[in-house]
RNA sequence: GCCGGGGUGGUGAAACUGGUAAACACAGCAGACUUAAAAUCUGCCGGCGCAAGCCUUACGGGUUCAAGUCCCGUCCUCGGCACCA
């Protein structure tokens, strides 16, 4: 397997989608490895509570930005993925429409002639620019700094802390100033050159324009540091410029204090601003992405080696195919310091393909992400002699896809990001790797526990705990099987480590799959969490028993009394069959948008109708519980397959369930001479009235008003109002 | 902090397009059957109140004849935030 994705990495990397730059990463000074952000803890290593420092290490990216926009636009395609997910992915890429503006300086300004860049979406608001940051790792900053110790000082000082975007939007925001200025591209003002650590080198120019009048984050950094604020976006909360701000105005508005741009909207403004900067050649309209390339380089040992040899003279030079897969070692040494491969000359010492002399093996591995981003496609060709065949193309898209919501952005967009790169190298023809997606929830249990004097926790599986409960039937106190109590510990994930899980083998032993799969159907919808409760599973086992002992005793008595044709039904039997077909139109409904729990309980609804059928006019019964059950069975099936096959073919009906055709509601069955209408007054439901199905508008609302609950409580004021719902309810409003 | 979910009885949940809140179950309580137990069946089961009735879908506002559902704000909670995978 990662023979082939090594051989992929070196096609993406011909093609120009996979390259190398610096990356930043969490440096753990003591341990002298690279953290995972999970393992940094309020700015400190996990193991070694050193304080982190944020690193630039030389890593390779996959150039997931080339698709952003084809990744964004076929969002579209997958109407069977869930909202959510289509949501947070557009949200993830990010796509924004802005201007890319360059601050000259010159000897006066900085020492030497240039521009600093940066992207904005906000170019209207550009007049009101008060100040840049740039961040620590920028050239200017790192320029200035050179003789100024503070500076220096406080360089360090932003490099400390974690990397991830949580840690950098909860951070506190510090700047310092530099001596440094920029030029005002449009007013040739000097602008100060500040280092803030909230900017980071990695995302877009490493450098921000700062307008504090009309960015929150701006203006709170303004407003510590003393630094001025313009406001040039009109609003009436700010019709007095000089008054206190509280904070930014952020909306649109119309310009001011602007000169030539004053009384433009936000999109002229951006236009004007635009063309100007462009006259220029000080800046130009893009459009910008949130997403950024996908940084695979992992310094650690577990991890599909990364094909590439580093040589002095040639530079970087991927492994020739015919030397594919490079191997990960077996005899390797794990310290917890550092990469492992780093400190295996055997591994990393090697000839340059190119001009053979000694060069470096790449000791970098590739994230794991990478190996399940295009599994799927290989897993339909296992023993192939490529890294894919046509069988991939035969077997995708992947009809069902079913994994946690925790995997809505990264795994999903990788996966859709790496199908269409093997597409670009003619692996396959498909775009998108899932057809249908479904985001299932967690299983989740009680859990029970008990105190050591060390504070240690022993953790009781539910199923030896018995509960006591109230007369209401909530649970007051647990206890271990020794007697002695336990401390009720909530409902958390099934786990080892809380000892709450459930063995399915267990459940299947003592009550069958098919009572195992009604219980998980029935208790929630797939994509909501699944809450065990073994009482649960031994209703689901009661349930599926009656409707055992109605099939056999409809086998032995009831199909006697069958006779053929339709007989007339009383009234009790007609409701009977209208309560049957009411619930399968309501599972067929519930079917068809995958809410199965409430199909589980249109089946209870059914048999309850069923049991309760009179049984005086033997025949019209026969009937009735004939039909009626055929149905239960037919609805039953996908649930509960085994039980719905046997009671089928034991009841004599035709055929084999599965030849037989998916029922159908009978609209006749459904309709009513009489319905029942909810009394409203003044939105208070206070009686209800029965009313012919077919009674008109005016009709009904003589009945209404003519009702005993509506006269009581319309205390004979006359009606300002009424409103007829069909099929619902009469409101009187007085 | 940002993005996406969620918050309804003792519990799991249901309520489709704004129209009877709590369907269907679990637990509980009472009863029938039984010498007894299990199993099964029947009834009750959001809160307050003797009752009439009043209140109730996290909290505070709003729109509407009518809000669990729509709008604004707040709180709590879960998932993600690019090196957990």
């Amino acid at each position: 397997y990662y023979r082939w994705e090594q051989w992929l990495f070196k096609r993406l990397y011909e093609k120009g989608l996979i390259y190398k730059r610096l990356g930043t990463v969490n440096w753990d000074p003591v341990d002298e490895t690279v953290l995972a952000n999970e393992q940094v803890i309020d700015g400190r290593g996990w193991r070694s509570g050193a304080l982190v420092e944020k690193r630039e290490i030389p890593m390779y990216y996959m150039k997931i930005t080339a698709y952003a926009d084809e990744l964004l636009a076929s969002l579209d395609d997958l109407p069977d993925w869930p909202e959510q997910v289509r949501t947070m992915q557009k949200n993830w890429i990010g796509r924004s429409e802005g201007v890319e503006i360059s601050f000259p300086y010159d000897e006066a300004s900085i020492g030497k002639t240039g521009t600093l860049k940066v992207f904005t979406t906000r170019a209207d608001t550009l007049m009101g620019a008060t100040y840049v940051a740039v961040a620590a790792e920028h050239p200017l900053a790192e320029q200035a700094a050179a003789n100024d110790p503070a500076l220096a000082a406080f360089i360090e000082e932003c490099k400390r802390g974690g990397v991830s975007e949580a840690d950098m939007a909860t951070m506190e925001k510090m700047g310092m100033a530099t001596p440094l200025s920029v030029r005002h591209p449009l007013t040739d003002e000097l602008l100060p050159v500040w280092v803030a650590n909230y900017v980071l080198m990695g995302y877009g120019e490493g450098a921000v324009m700062a307008v504090p009048a009309h960015d929150e984050r701006d203006f709170a950094f303004a407003h510590k540091y003393g630094l001025p604020v313009k406001m040039v976006v009109g609003s009436d909360r700010y019709a007095d410029v000089a008054a206190p701000w509280q904070d930014a105005y952020a909306e649109h508005g119309t310009l001011v204090n602007s000169d030539k741009y004053d009384g433009l909207d936000f999109q002229g403004a951006v236009d004007a601003i635009a063309a100007d900067l462009e006259a220029k050649q000080l800046g130009n309209k893009r459009v910008q992405y949130r997403l950024r390339d996908w940084g695979i380089s992992r310094q650690r040992y577990w991890g599909c080696p990364i094909p590439m040899i580093r040589c002095d003279s040639c530079g970087d030079v991927p492994v020739p195919d015919e030397d594919l897969p490079v191997v990960l070692p077996e005899n390797v040494e794990i310290t917890g310091r550092g990469s492992p491969l780093a400190k295996m000359p055997e591994f990393y010492e090697c000839a340059c393909p190119s001009c053979g002399k000694p060069a470096r093996r790449e000791t970098d591995t590739m994230d794991t992400f990478v190996e399940s981003s295009w599994y799927f496609l290989r897993y339909a060709c296992p023993d192939a002699d490529a890294m894919v065949d046509e069988r991939a193309n035969y077997w995708a898209l992947v009809d069902q896809y079913i994994g946690g919501i925790e995997h809505a952005i990264l795994h999903l967009l990788y996966s859709r990001f790496f199908t269409r790169a093997m597409r670009d190298c003619g692996l396959v023809d498909v775009s998108e790797p899932f057809t249908r997606l479904l985001t299932q929830g967690m299983v989740v249990a009680d859990t029970y526990y008990r105190e050591d004097e060390a504070g240690r926790k022993q953790w009781f599986n539910p199923a030896e705990v018995a509960v006591e409960r109230d007369d209401k039937g909530r649970v007051t106190s647990a206890r271990a099987p020794d007697g002695a109590a336990v401390v009720i510990g909530g409902t958390e994930k099934m786990s080892k480590s809380k000892n709450n899980g459930v063995d399915p083998q267990a459940l299947i032993d003592r009550y069958g799959a098919d009572t195992a799969r009604f219980f998980i159907i029935f208790a929630a919808p797939p994509d909501q969490q699944l809450e065990w409760s073994d009482s649960g599973v031994e209703g689901a086992f009661r349930f599926l028993r009656r409707v055992w002992n109605f099939g056999h005793a409809y086998a032995t008595q009831h199909r006697a009394q069958l006779a053929g044709g339709a007989p007339e039904l009383p009234a009790a039997l007609a409701d009977v069959r209208r309560e049957i077909h009411l619930n399968l139109k309501q599972a067929n409904f519930d079917f068809a948008r995958h809410q199965f729990n409430t199909v589980a309980s249109a089946t209870m609804k059914m048999l309850n109708a069923l049991e309760k059928a009179p049984q005086g006019d033997a025949a019209a019964h026969a009937a009735v519980a004939s039909e009626g059950f055929s149905i239960l069975l037919r609805v039953l099936a996908p649930i509960t397959p085994h039980l719905a096959h046997t009671l089928w073919t034991e009841c004599g009906f035709a055929g084999k369930l599965l030849d037989a055709a998916w029922p159908e509601p009978d609209e006749n069955a459904l309709r009513q001479d009489e319905i029942e209408l909810m009394v409203q007054v003044n939105g208070k439901l206070r009686g209800s009235i029965q009313v012919a199905a077919d009674a008109d508008q005016d009709t009904i609302e003589g009945i209404a008003l003519a009702s005993e609950a509506a006269q009581k409580f319309m205390d004979g004021k006359p009606p300002r109002k009424v409103v007829v719902v069909k099929g619902r309810l009469v409101n009187i409003v007085v």
